[in-house]
RNA sequence: GCUCCCAUCGUCUAGCCUGGUCUAGGACACCGCCUUUUCACGGCGGUAACAGGGGUUCAAAUCCCCUUGGGAGUACCA
């Protein structure tokens, strides 16, 4: 049987980080297996879900890499890939189940539930425990009742027994007979909930592995129920750890940026994203910890994932995106600095050699591209950066020889720039000349030709910095 | 409250299934040294963990139980 498994969001905001963490891994997994990775979008909540979330989600998805087989934007056999194109099939489905015994109307006002809610609670039972009040109504009387146009959900009757599953990552998971009442399938709206359409849709769709997060653990129990209902073997379901905030809750965009699509904005480069993010809450078998996870092939598996929730940390995020720069040809490293600085930036100006020259240069010192944004006043600003290490090397007594002698040789030149031999030329004279050396020769020039006490080597940068600049710093 | 899940350095984790090779390995972060006559990169080194208590066993991070702690769910959201 190949393998068929499937991401399936519901468009109600963009794509969450923790969402992109389980679609890897579903994608990761039918990959390694041979098989299918599927899309479904779950857009059941009216007004929640939007168009517009679901193209900027796949968007996102893609440009992780994670490439669908079957989905909505793109077809398939087993379409239409999104719920609200689905209605009839469940409502059918629902229906079926209510002639055979298996759910029923429930004519339960709002006011009523909460009511019955609230009584629960005071007798400290189960919130659900008195939902269950039109399950032995008569058949016959109940469908009179919708016949009239009676507002009514359609309740799962829930057969009260105990479920048991074992669980891809968490093994063998019991639920007690009372865990869920009679639960709703289809809301008085018409449109069919969660746990109902996603069963039905994973069982029609002939998923195999079901792979989301932890948090919707204790729906599986009504899942299982539905499953029975259809006559269907569930999927092999995999439970996968959450993603916490630094306060060990569920991951939420209180905890600052949480979805995809600002970290491609923020520049970050989507194989990084990836790669940490599959190590949060999965190993490497050889503890390899910098790859592209597109390249794992069948050494990705279910049997390494770790159960315990995994802290995002956006530090180690930047790690991890450091070293995937790292491997980037100076070209595409100028792509990246000329999208952090703008198009209109002094970078964007230069010719296509300086902008390779300064990305050779530039790339060690930087994390994320927008880093470089720190860097430029070195090259651009002519205005010194007076720090106490600046103070003090512009105090030496050998300094105003040094840039007296600097200015003198500048402002001869016409050229644009100045050339790394003509600065090491100068070093020489004032070296043999003028018998400056060590610590005031090295950090004098470099304060008066680049305004600053530190910076990148220093016969490069000058290279690399309009002639204009150094002149005004000289002067 | 009830149900379910989880528990190794501050963080992500290896090891756990198939007890001994674990004076617990790696990575991030942090600190120090070297390198760089600056900064960074890099190299080397350091601080730092088996939640607690009981068992089982010659032997437990590894198996069992309890306690504690954390998390999730408890919807006509997904």
């Amino acid at each position: 049987m190949t393998v068929r498994v499937r991401f399936a969001p519901s468009p109600t905001g963009y794509l969450h980080i923790g969402g992109a963490r389980t679609a890897l891994y579903s994608y990761l997994f039918a990959k390694a297996k041979g098989g299918q990775y599927i899309l479904r979008v779950e857009d059941t909540d009216l007004e929640r879900s939007k168009r517009e979330f679901e193209d900027a989600q796949i968007g996102d998805l893609l440009w992780l890499g994670i490439e669908h087989d079957e989905g909505p934007d793109k077809g398939g056999e087993f379409g239409p890939y999104r719920q609200s194109e689905r209605m009839q099939m469940y409502k059918d489905i629902a229906w079926d189940f209510v002639e055979r015994g298996l759910a029923y109307p429930c004519f339960l006002t709002s006011e009523e539930l909460e009511t019955l809610t609230e009584k629960a609670n005071e007798e400290k039972k189960a919130p659900h425990a008195y939902h269950g009040k039109y399950r032995d109504l008569d058949s016959a009387e109940a469908k009179k009742r919708v016949d009239a146009g009676e507002e009514h959900v359609i309740r799962f009757k829930n057969p009260g027994k105990k479920w048991t599953f074992t669980d891809l990552v968490r093994g063998e998971v019991t639920f007690p007979e009372d865990m869920v009442g009679d639960f709703v399938i289809i809301r008085s709206n018409g449109m069919p909930v969660y746990n109902f359409c996603c069963v039905v849709d994973d069982h029609k769709m002939g998923m195999t592995h079901v792979f989301r997060a932890e948090e919707h653990l204790n729906n599986t129990c009504r899942q299982l129920q539905i499953y029975e209902a259809l006559n269907a073997t569930p999927p092999e379901f995999a439970h996968v750890s959450l993603l916490v905030g630094e306060d060990r809750q569920k991951l939420s965009k209180r905890h600052g940026a949480t979805s995809v699509t600002q970290y491609k904005e923020m520049g970050y480069l989507p194989g990084a994203v990836t790669n940490y993010l599959t190590l949060l809450g999965w190993s490497h078998p050889d503890e390899q910890d910098i790859f592209d996870v597109l390249d794992l092939g069948d050494v990705f598996d279910y049997t390494r994932f770790s159960k315990s929730s995994a802290m995002y940390d956006i530090k180690k995020l930047n790690f991890f995106n450091e070293q995937w720069l790292r491997k980037l040809s100076d070209e595409e490293i100028a792509k990246g600095f000329e999208g952090a600085l703008g198009s209109d930036s002094e970078f964007a100006k230069q010719d296509d050699s300086w902008k390779q020259k300064f990305s050779a240069l530039m790339k060690e010192k930087v994390q994320l591209f927008s880093d470089i944004k720190e860097h430029m006043a070195v090259f651009f600003n002519s205005a010194a950066d007076e720090d106490e290490q600046y103070k003090e090397a512009i105090s030496w007594e050998t300094t105003p020889q040094v840039k007296e002698y600097l200015a003198s040789q500048v402002n001869e030149l016409t050229t644009e720039f100045i050339t790394e031999e003509q600065v090491g030329e100068w070093m020489n004279y004032l070296k043999k000349e003028l018998k400056i050396k060590g610590k005031p020769l090295f950090m004098g020039m470099r304060v008066c030709l680049t305004g600053r006490a530190h910076g990148p080597d220093l016969k490069t940068v000058v290279a690399l910095t309009p002639i204009s600049i150094v002149k005004e710093r000289l002067s």
